[in-house]
DNA sequence: GTCTATAATTAGATAGAC
DNA sequence: GTCTATCTAATTATAGAC
């Protein structure tokens, strides 16, 4: 009896956050509007209308499952800032730090990315609330660092309107386009080796000033 | 009535190019599950049935659509090979010349970047399509000239396998993510200041032993 | 070749029994 | 909270008149 309460609390405590992780996959692999609930639910063993008992709608669970990814990113990784209690020395070790846990969280958690091109090729309400919310603070928060390592010979030359998308360019395709280098190498980029690879290969080519 | 059956004829060579324009847009826009053919057609004040006519299926038509764009990419910047016959500085910088011949393709026809994230994030037949017949050979013939340009000290510490999705995400993630740069600073990117800047940053970053 | 009508399927959301 | 049944709307593809 205990057994059984226990049991059924916990399915229903989990399934919303279980909804979410198997919507950031579907929404991930085919977009929002190629995404349907009904295979999302079906992912984790439930059925289409516990979405729109657990969520307002296919839009709110989008939005729940995005701020869930992000609030995770922020955590692992945290935002580029420029602290201007350490040396540009420091500075720049730091922010390469935060490179590679940056490249180690896309490597582990695709969806993300994959999410974000799926948005941002089109302009709308959903790529306006990702750029407001999340996107937004990351780029503004960048470019003053890039500016400063750039001014201390550290940074590539690279315009500081324009690292943004060429740092997350460069670190990022690699793994949202996982499946392709699998079908033309048979390689998994998501192993540690390749991961370790890459990240050294980004904070030495846009960090060329960068001590070893 | 010279005339009308001029304009008769015009209308019917045309159509088959006009919608395949219009899928491009539509599709680089909201993917193959997320663009419908009735949009593709109100595109170009086509009605629905009429590609069923024009193309077997909505897949023939994606097909057709990418080959031509993929024609027009090779037609413009064709293919980073090695050249036996010049020196490393040369070959370095005709490849640096690629690029930026790149890099004016992306910003122009962001579709074709656009169009392969959407497919990449998924395995699937259309993604197979795509390595074997255009994704494959770019990346075969890159990676032989690249190890060639870092035993010359030109090229930029990546790893042979890695170069490929790193100089592809950081040269084109800022057109495919136009819209987003367009909210963050209200830039077009697509501006030939922006797009020659973004070339000198990436030859610079990507092949830093080039001479200027 | 074009265009209307429609067939066959699938989508997100809701009602109501349990 | 769950689950079956169902509603409305939208999808690709086809049939057939012109």
């Amino acid at each position: 009896m205990a057994h059984e309460q226990r049991r059924i609390r916990r399915t229903q405590t989990d399934l919303r956050e279980r909804l979410i992780e198997a919507a950031l996959i579907e929404f991930a692999a085919h977009g929002f509007e190629g995404a349907s609930t009904r295979s999302i639910a079906n992912y984790i063993g439930a059925h289409q209308p516990q979405i729109n008992y657990h969520f307002d709608s296919k839009e709110d669970l989008w939005k729940s499952s995005l701020a869930d990814l992000f609030d995770l990113l922020s955590k692992e990784v945290g935002r580029a800032v420029i602290n201007d209690d350490v040396s540009d020395e420091v500075s720049a070790e730091k922010f390469a730090d935060q490179i590679r846990a940056f490249i180690d969280f896309a490597a582990r958690h695709p969806e993300l990315n994959r999410i974000m091109v799926h948005e941002s090729t089109s302009p709308g309400p959903r790529l306006e609330w990702l750029v407001e919310n999340f996107v937004g603070p990351l780029y503004t928060g960048l470019k003053p660092l890039w500016e400063r390592l750039q001014r201390a010979g550290i940074a590539a030359p690279i315009h500081p309107v324009l690292i943004h998308h060429a740092l997350m360019g460069a670190t990022t395709l690699l793994f949202l386009n996982a499946h392709e280098l699998e079908l033309l190498e048979g390689i998994d980029a998501t192993k540690r080796t390749w991961i370790d690879r890459h990240a050294d290969g980004m904070i030495a080519t846009f960090l060329p000033g960068l001590r070893k």
